[in-house]
DNA sequence: AGAATATTTATTGTCGACAATGAAAATACA
DNA sequence: TGTATTTTCATTGTCGACAATAAATATTCT
């Protein structure tokens, strides 16, 4: 519970070109509420903002508006914006959908993948292996979201791509909540699992395919369900 | 091909409240774009826009930012704005994913549906039917809409009700531009299949609704598909 | 005349300023 | 001292103005 903010020196730097700043903005606003460098509920001033870009607050808030239409921010009108808090009661909702989409983009994944898309999912891959050998947690957790992206993106459907990245971007909020608080034998299992993933992909199997993903949807589902009960329990005890 | 705008005379009338106008903008803006009172490619004027509502162009901005966010317009830097073209090439896409929304918010309703879900399904259901006896077309595809948003709302998950509302609304697209072409038989074998999944819900029987929902899908993408081979065949005839 | 270059024009993206808003602080009242 | 009312304050939503951009048009040159 930080009250000041940790105002990453962003330096005006070189003059933007138009349409730059809010784009900026907008990345790094992003990049920093998925990696909880802003805390879930605490507010986004414009102000600090414009003065951190070097920029008027028009495209500040424009960029706010980018982010609370992803649901990356929310907005009290008339009042102050603040970093979207995690949905803890409504959870299930989106273990469902997460679920729902591992299994429909990776069908269509064995159903319509290129040669080319191989190459991509198997060089992110090496990279999640080399983030998991590195024992970085952040790289394994964004390396692991461009993954599944990636091979959503395989199976050529637009609306199902973009659901899936907004949910694994949600699940990389949890995960960075719960992850490096525990030992690493879990993404090590990940990494067999997704060479079972791309094996079937690779040689067309949708059932396998779909069998796969869902298994590995339960696996992350019960996973970061554990972290959450073991939260609330440490969390108990303090309270008492 | 209208040079000139469609300048829905909109009186600045009283004057508007602070965040009164962004909201204004896109609700108007929106409703326009699916009802095809603006074609898809017609340019968005954000000046004209500003003199129609009696505002200045940094909320009519805003509300053009949301819009694009909700993929209704495409902004070109520097240059202008469109409101979406249809996307014909991937239509594929967007009837998967319409179809296993209707069949998964189905599902969820059956399953979760409380008995004042029913009651606000079932007063859906009845403006269907009096639109149909109406023979008023816009309205039927409103409602329509709506009708299916209601049961997914009854399915109680947030990610699936927002995907499906965003795939009806690019079908109310579709069907405006080929529903009033055909005689209207088909509305009416929708009302008896919207009875069906109506009495499924009601009775918790996830399968039925299942099984509904996907014959129900598959109705109106081959009718909209048949509509579409028709309009090409049309549309050769008259190149040649 | 036709191509290359310069000029004009329309429209966007950004800015600094100001008024509306709602909360917090200060004051009055009991 | 505790509650109601007023004042101050921080921050938003909106405005009008201006500069950057890229297309359209005019101009020059061969």
């Amino acid at each position: 519970m930080s009250l000041e903010e940790p105002v990453t020196a962003q330096i005006p730097e070189t003059k933007r070109k138009r349409g730059q700043g809010v784009g900026a903005v907008y990345e790094t606003l992003r990049h920093e509420i998925l990696n909880l460098t802003l805390q879930p509920g605490s507010p986004v001033d414009e102000v600090k903002l414009a003065e951190r870009f070097g920029i008027s607050r028009t495209p500040v808030r424009e960029a706010m508006v980018k982010l609370a239409g992803e649901g990356l921010v929310v907005t009290l009108p008339n009042r102050f914006t603040i970093v979207a808090p995690i949905d803890f009661p409504n959870l299930s909702q989106f273990f469902d959908a997460l679920s729902l989409m591992y299994r429909v983009t990776t069908r269509l994944a064995a159903a319509n993948r290129t040669e080319e898309d191989l190459v991509a999912i198997r060089e992110l891959q090496r990279g999640y292996t080399q983030a998991v050998e590195a024992r970085d947690v952040p790289a394994m957790i964004e390396v692991n979201r461009n993954f599944h992206v990636r091979i959503a993106q395989a199976g050529r459907n637009r609306y199902y791509t973009d659901l899936f990245a907004r949910l694994l971007d949600e699940g990389r909020r949890l995960l960075r909540l719960y992850y490096s608080s525990h030992n690493d034998a879990l993404p090590r299992m990940y990494l067999q699992e997704h060479e079972d993933m791309i094996a079937a992909i690779d040689r067309q199997d949708i059932d396998a395919a779909d069998r796969i993903a869902q298994a590995h949807a339960q696996q992350i589902v019960r996973q970061i369900q554990t972290y959450i009960t073991e939260d609330r329990r440490l969390n108990a005890d303090i309270s008492l």
